[in-house]
DNA sequence: CGAAGATAGTTATAGAGTATAACAATTGCC
DNA sequence: GGCAATTGTTATACTCTATAACTATCTTCG
């Protein structure tokens, strides 16, 4: 869909027409917003959205090892090594050997980083709010459903 | 939510239930599958997700300047220098200048630039179809429309 | 007119996020 | 016991993003 006709117009207004007919354009638009808008929200807990996402499944997963982490967050195990590291320096997790596997660590929250935890995740829920605000109860359960079948069937493709 | 107690389990699987609650984590995982099946529906044309963006708001904004072209893909302008030269190089657009300002590079497709696109295009319409073939056109539409009402109301924050 | 400020494009640079190869230590499988 | 697979790690590289600083040009206005 172009526009008009050439060159020397000094365009007044640029159209994204053709783009916003594709769903995932307009997903990553709407992705870019909330993220940057959850980059604000977790700064003061000088967490990332990756940092956030690793403690909050090791808390709610306690014990999981590194590539298992790795994979619920569709990381590579490399990169997730400086992610865990991160969380463990500031002590928020820990790495506990396993005697029946030596080779994994058992990843543990502290109280330290569950209590971090709490408060961002109440930070991350006014965000959530605030980011969803004029949406119905009913609409956001039907846009996380839409988007958990776009998931789930794009994920079984070659 | 945690989930069982402690330590030595081996766990078996990992719960992800507290971060699915979130839109954004959500959409964060959608966009991961979507893009990376664009990323190889792209592979063949040699196009990335920002150049195949920059080259269809080109072509549908003919005489754009770089500016704006930024400021539509909500790129920073030293950043997309860099997808101008590279789309220029290939020959599938042109950098002509302005005789009114001088400053400004008025954005041309050419020819070659143009039958790519159209190809490329072509692609990604059935990536679209793939991605989005479980969700009727009511639910496509209902999705989009719920994207951008996020995005254009998160727009409007500090 | 002419200086001051704004704008367009550019360079350099740095930081995230992501991807792969290769390695040591350990485990599991014949 | 030996070989393949797995876990965590290091090194590395590429993409995307973000900022500061510079040049050239335009605009504003005293």
């Amino acid at each position: 869909m172009p526009d008009d006709a050439a060159k020397p117009v000094k365009r007044t207004h640029v159209s994204d027409a053709t783009l916003r007919r594709l769903v995932g354009y307009n997903l990553k638009r709407a992705f870019l917003v909330i993220g940057a808008d959850l980059a604000r929200t977790l700064e003061p807990y000088e967490l990332r959205m990756l940092t956030y996402t690793a403690l909050t499944l090791v808390a709610d997963n306690p014990g999981l090892s590194q590539s298992q982490l790795a994979d619920a967050m569709q990381v590579e195990r490399p990169n997730l090594v400086v992610i865990v590291d991160e969380l463990e320096t500031r002590g928020l997790i820990t790495r506990d050997r396993v005697p029946t596997d030596r080779r994994t660590y058992a990843l543990q929250i502290t109280d330290e980083g569950a209590q971090l935890l709490a408060e961002a995740t109440r930070a991350v829920g006014e965000h959530e709010n605030q980011m969803m605000g004029g949406l119905t109860k009913a609409e956001e359960a039907a846009l996380i459903s839409t988007l958990n079948r776009i998931e789930t069937s794009g994920t079984g493709r070659s």
